[in-house]
DNA sequence: ATATTATAGATACATTAAATCTATAATTAG
DNA sequence: CTAATTATAGATTTAATGTATCTATAATAT
């Protein structure tokens, strides 16, 4: 079980996002570029973070994508929901027909308990958590590449 | 992302298991009709369990499955990774040329505490904690099958 | 010796993620 | 207004992986 390449190209397209100027916007080719992945597939990607109300898109000439939201107003955790939907980990696939709804599963209970503990991780994990370290390292974060 | 029937059967029938007589074995057949999969299916996720350490088979007549190791002594989170593995939840795949290996990635250093969250609590989290409110709630558990 | 049960290997099937292609719409520049 | 640029949507393809089946083999009890 591992997180999609799609969760992936997200997170480093809002990181790289965070990290240019407001008002300016930056097109699917570089950010695609920079992940050594095709821009028509990225796109796709974008534009859920664009219906998550993460990002802004224009098109045209001078257009592409910029974020419309504040840093410390995302969480790692929306970022995620916005790509791998948000249904719990575990799902009791016990499909007995003497298993009545009420009958809720002691396993997915907990299960569940422990999902929580790595959501509510997430959700205090800024955009601006991640951006702010990047600054403090001192490092050039798009020449070395290293996000 | 969502984890794999395999886990969810070896969950089940662990707790399954767990609640026969530690002398008894028990076939795969039941344990599979039990859970609405095939036998030989089952077989194979059970066989990963023997090879953990947990259970014990034994083929011929009145041979099956049964459990080796106290109901104390195994956490859900042991028996998750003996089904889906104990890789990290995320990986990040950016293959930049210029990143280098001792550049680690702050995305997934986040992740990788979040997800210790989850670990930390399934860590706690043993068989007899699941078997034991089974015989709390005073039900029939094999007779109701709500596990 | 026979019936029973687990295991291993090969294979097939199904689902989903990942990626590509084409056409369309919106915006800017000239 | 026209041409170039950029995002979006839809259909389709490819690849990967989980799920399942089949057959043969080994081990055990009666």
């Amino acid at each position: 079980m591992q997180y999609s390449k799609a969760t992936n190209y997200a997170l480093h397209s809002m990181v790289f996002l965070a990290l240019i100027p407001k008002e300016k916007t930056i097109g699917v080719r570089p950010l695609a570029e920079f992940q050594n992945v095709s821009p028509t597939y990225l796109s796709k990607v974008l534009t859920n973070l664009v219906k998550a109300g993460f990002i802004q898109s224009t098109p045209g000439v001078k257009g592409g994508y910029q974020l419309i939201k504040d840093t410390t107003d995302i969480t790692l955790l929306e970022i995620i929901h916005a790509i791998e939907g948000s249904a719990t980990l575990f799902n009791c696939r016990l499909n007995n027909n003497d298993l009545h709804d009420h009958h809720h599963c002691l396993i997915q209970e907990v299960m569940e308990e422990a999902e929580k503990k790595m959501e509510n991780h997430l959700k205090k994990q800024t955009l601006q958590g991640i951006v702010k370290q990047v600054d403090k390292n001192k490092m050039s974060y798009l020449l070395s590449k290293s996000v």
